[in-house]
DNA sequence: TATTGTTATACTCTATAACTATA
DNA sequence: TATAGTTATAGAGTATAACAATA
């Protein structure tokens, strides 16, 4: 497939029609606008950004959010599944848990099973969190996303799906 | 709506039916898998991932190409318009603008209207690997959403926009 | 010998404050 | 006074190497 390349304005000049508008043009984003990973991160951050917003007074970010919306359906998970589910390092899953673990949100048990490893449980406290803060999430997905109809919602998600499972 | 929250099967317990298994048993994602940006992210993760080998041997990483692809189209155009288009900060940009009029991919010229402002200009060297990048982007974005059908990658790129445009 | 959790560390990405020169 | 481009810098996110304890 060549490079469509028509109509190239040369963004130094005028407006077209316009009464030299100095203003912000809007650049044309013609091959961009086409790629999946570029409207997958765009859509992503927008999403991000309320999730930072509302997520606040529970002083949860995306990935918190992720580890203890985990452990709540997952009770005793080790931090080697964790890591594997959410495609996160294991280095940078120990101060996080740490964290939490300061926070009381979360217990380490020793796992019956693998004297290694860690099994990962909410305290009642987590519990109440991640219950409250999953409400929110819904509510907040909702929000940004409240341009599409609930069956285009459904669409997108498992078309997204289809690119990375 | 209440919190989805029906069978809650402890980590730590063998796999059902399974004989002791003790390997990594997939964690329950019911709630992060009907987020979009949970999804989002996962898939561009996927896309990014075959970016950046591919684009290896051109020198460029993501921003580079939106920057270089953005010039190709609109020739002439600002820091600033490059900024607000792409949604990078102004001194993000800064050493990635100065690194491709290194490598002499692009031109800083004077405003022809604008004392403060640089107009920026792709060098023929800088058209010519855009060129090839784009036909390179085209192709890993196919791969990399293989298994969509033209239709539905159409279908998933229009309801990512209905989201942040 | 391989794996779990961990420390230390480095590199990238993103964000903020402040300066300069033009408008 | 406001804006375009820039500098310096700080913070978050992500990556690798290496170690102790256990399998």
């Amino acid at each position: 497939m060549a490079t469509t390349r028509k109509k190239i304005p040369d963004a130094t000049a005028p407006a077209t029609g316009g009464a030299a508008a100095l203003k912000a043009e809007r650049l044309d984003t013609s091959v961009l606008e086409k790629l999946v990973g570029y409207n997958a991160r765009r859509a992503w951050l927008v999403v991000t950004a309320l999730f930072a917003e509302r997520m606040a007074v529970y002083g949860l970010k995306q990935a918190d959010f992720s580890v203890l919306s985990l452990l709540a359906h997952n009770p005793g998970a080790t931090s080697r599944e964790l890591c594997a589910t959410l495609d996160i390092l294991p280095p940078n899953l120990v101060s996080l848990i740490a964290a939490m673990d300061s926070r009381g949100l979360i217990e380490r048990r020793p796992h019956p099973r693998d004297g290694r490893a860690l099994g990962l449980h909410l305290t009642p406290a987590g519990e109440q969190l991640i219950a409250e803060a999953e409400r929110a999430v819904v509510q907040l997905e909702a929000e940004a996303s409240a341009r599409l109809s609930a069956r285009e919602r459904g669409t997108l998600v498992r078309l997204l799906q289809k690119v990375y499972l």
